[in-house]
DNA sequence: TTTATACTCTACTATGTTGATAGAGATTAT
DNA sequence: ATAATCTCTATCAACATAGTAGAGTATAAA
């Protein structure tokens, strides 16, 4: 698995919106400038996003983005895997598998590996929601703040 | 971290090797041939796979490769590593970091999630040499002749 | 009802990486 | 000598990534 800016990007924006979550809209200049994203990028991260049916946004003045669930709902390995793909280091195995360098993958030795760090990757991004992390941004906000 | 072809050919042709080691050369045809690789690019793996220190060579006639410490002193770790570079999912500490997306890296609470991810995979691709692999491919091997 | 604001959608493009291929050169056993 | 085999550099097509452009649609407020 590798994260790329896109999927960067529909990270930090999620955690964003998390931070928002039941305080009304945010636009995408607010989430694009705080995050240093730039903007015509992220409305289509957004709107993808809006497809997968994390997020819902409202047109119009005073529009603006916000999360159809909770952040307590919503891992990052919901996000990862929707932007992403599949996590596994190589797609040798399943339906819709794009690698083809193997006579026949029942017999690679390597197969068993692949599918070890696809789990204990999953392990690790599936449990980790959106309220953990907005959490953890506000207390390191405050000991920021103490520290300066 | 994401495995290419590349690296899942270097990979296949140590694995080949070593069923080979202390039991003379062989011929990049032959590696070729055996794990369906196109020549030619396995030619430029080996070059790089031989600059690593991994592999040795000699030419002429009845010339070939062959590894040069024991299997059992070779893990998949080194190998991904040397082919297709730190093994983090995204690359956005210490120095020769690529990713530029962070104004601030310290504040980033999903850095430490990517350090994880890491670290596990890590733990799993540095215990495996390829003489446990070598060994598993012969077991293998073993069993589907009597099931088939 | 007009206007400004903000989201929607499709198309395009520059850049880099990947997975090769090509061909000339160097070395060695026979 | 010569055939086999490794060495090295250059080149290339296809694809993915990251970003830009521009026209369109909906909504709040004046």
């Amino acid at each position: 698995m590798k994260i790329t800016y896109k999927g960067d990007y529909a990270l930090k924006t999620i955690l964003n919106l998390s931070l928002h979550y039941n305080q009304g809209l945010v636009n995408i200049h607010d989430l694009a400038s705080s995050s240093d994203i730039p903007v015509k990028f992220l409305e289509q991260i957004l709107l993808e996003l809006k497809r997968g049916g994390f997020v819902d946004s409202k047109r119009g003045t005073k529009g603006g983005y916000f999360l159809t669930k909770s952040p307590e709902k919503i891992t990052v390995g919901n996000i990862v895997r929707f932007i992403e793909g599949p996590i596994e280091p190589i797609s040798c195995i399943g339906k819709g598998a794009e690698y083809k360098g193997c006579k026949d993958f029942r017999s690679c030795v390597f197969r068993e590996l692949w599918s070890s760090i696809a789990f204990a990757t999953s392990r690790i991004i599936d449990n980790v929601t959106f309220e953990d992390l907005a959490r953890k941004t506000q207390t390191q906000e405050h000991v920021i703040t103490y520290q300066i």
